[in-house]
DNA sequence: TGCAAAATAGCACGATCGTTCTTTTTTCGC
DNA sequence: GCGAAAAAAGAACGATCGTGCTATTTTGCA
């Protein structure tokens, strides 16, 4: 009542968007690399080479700029490994291409850190925004495995009593292994084991054994129940 | 040269241990909730009911106080989930107790956090004393798992031509997944998701079926090999 | 081109951080 | 119980943190 609101709130200048995407880049960068928590206005303000009031004041607080590099991350992520598989044929090739992708992604992250693995350690018991915006992410993506599983299931390319849940998490668990092994012990053959481990579990939930040239891409997938029958339990 | 060095530098007085074990302790309770990074003299002089300075003095630095939670964290880590499985017999049976302990650590520490895991999150780029120390724990932990693996495979218990480091990378997986999935995301099941993963990793490696009970603790070793053949790759 | 509004900078604040130095209290062998 | 050494406290330091306030510069429409 007493303060005149701005007049034409709806109009959204060029220049100030452009350098918020600049600063939630450069954020990204560091985020990924010290963390979230880690993650300074100071220090950014010195790498957007802007004043702290400058970079500050395109956020109001802090945790606004911790879920703007939150939702950043979110749609990179969905961008560089979930949306190329829509154009992969459904069931266990767009499957395997998302697994490829996810596992292709996570070993870049190897230098640069994933957010979805570090954010969970740092606020897996600090309620808040950042946290539900993470675990809301995750979750998002998680789904969208389970439905490429799913899916994979009702194409027949697997068996038809498979426990969906359970695969994705065997999946998960997977590239949580390779993230550590790689990023944090340094182990040199992490991707090859995450590899033959999908491809364990693609064997155990009734895939065919395996495509060992990536050139056999159209397999028949009639054939994978196969062995069926009782694979499960 | 100037100054006298104290005469009795071997004797090691009771109070002083005494009261850094106290410090060690909070400092380890802190660790696991905040984290590594988050531990601050300040917090941990609080909770001590200390001065800083009089914490501080313990250790000389921060660095040295997040070694020695590092050191005591692995000290219990051992005393709970290695050691006691040296009183089951070789083989099989043994590593099932190791994973059961893994893994009842590992849900205990869903309310406390694991340090094994949050740490190697904060420090997978941040070089160090610290890095190191916990990276040397968790690479002396999988050797361990390591060689329960082994020694199963050598009693007859799994499959002869198995790739041990490979089973260790899936059932280290299995243990990261299920600490991300039900400290993170709050998930209920993980623990059975988890159980339910290693029987089907134990399964792929050649180990018998399952025993249903856990009464059935004496199993004919001979016959697990019995589906053996061509069961990797 | 002028002008309002947006964008950015500058400055200061209280708080907390790790650490150092000095002083007081406590411990423990003699 | 005396006295030396250890343990703990107290106070202060420079630095950095997030944030609020007030100028100054820049932008973009009229």
């Amino acid at each position: 009542m007493t303060d005149a609101k701005p007049l034409q709130e709806g109009r959204a200048l060029q220049k100030g968007q452009q350098t918020k995407a600049t600063i939630v880049d450069a954020a990204l960068g560091l985020a990924t690399q010290i963390g979230l928590e880690g993650l300074s206005i100071g220090a950014l303000a010195e790498v957007a080479r802007m004043s702290k009031s400058g970079v500050f004041a395109h956020f109001g607080s802090r945790e606004e700029l911790q879920l703007s590099v939150v939702r950043e991350y979110h749609e990179r992520f969905e961008a560089e490994v979930f949306y190329p598989v829509l154009q992969e044929k459904r069931g266990l090739p767009r499957l395997r291409l998302l697994f490829a992708n996810w596992m292709k992604r996570t070993s870049a992250e190897i230098d640069s850190g994933c957010l979805y693995i570090s954010g969970a350690a740092e606020f897996d018991d600090r309620p808040g925004p950042v946290r539900d915006a993470l675990a809301s992410s995750v979750k998002t993506w998680l789904k969208a495995v389970h439905r490429a599983v799913t899916q994979a299931r009702d194409e027949g390319h697997l068996a038809a009593d498979l426990d969906a849940n359970q695969m994705v998490f065997e999946i998960h668990g997977l590239i949580l292994a390779l993230h550590y092994e790689a990023r944090f012990l340094k182990s040199a053959q992490s991707l090859a084991r995450a590899s033959l481990g999908f491809e364990n579990i693609l064997q155990r939930y009734g895939a065919l054994p395996l495509p060992i040239t990536p050139a056999a891409k159209s397999i028949k997938p009639a054939e994978a129940k196969a062995k069926k029958s009782k694979t499960s339990r």
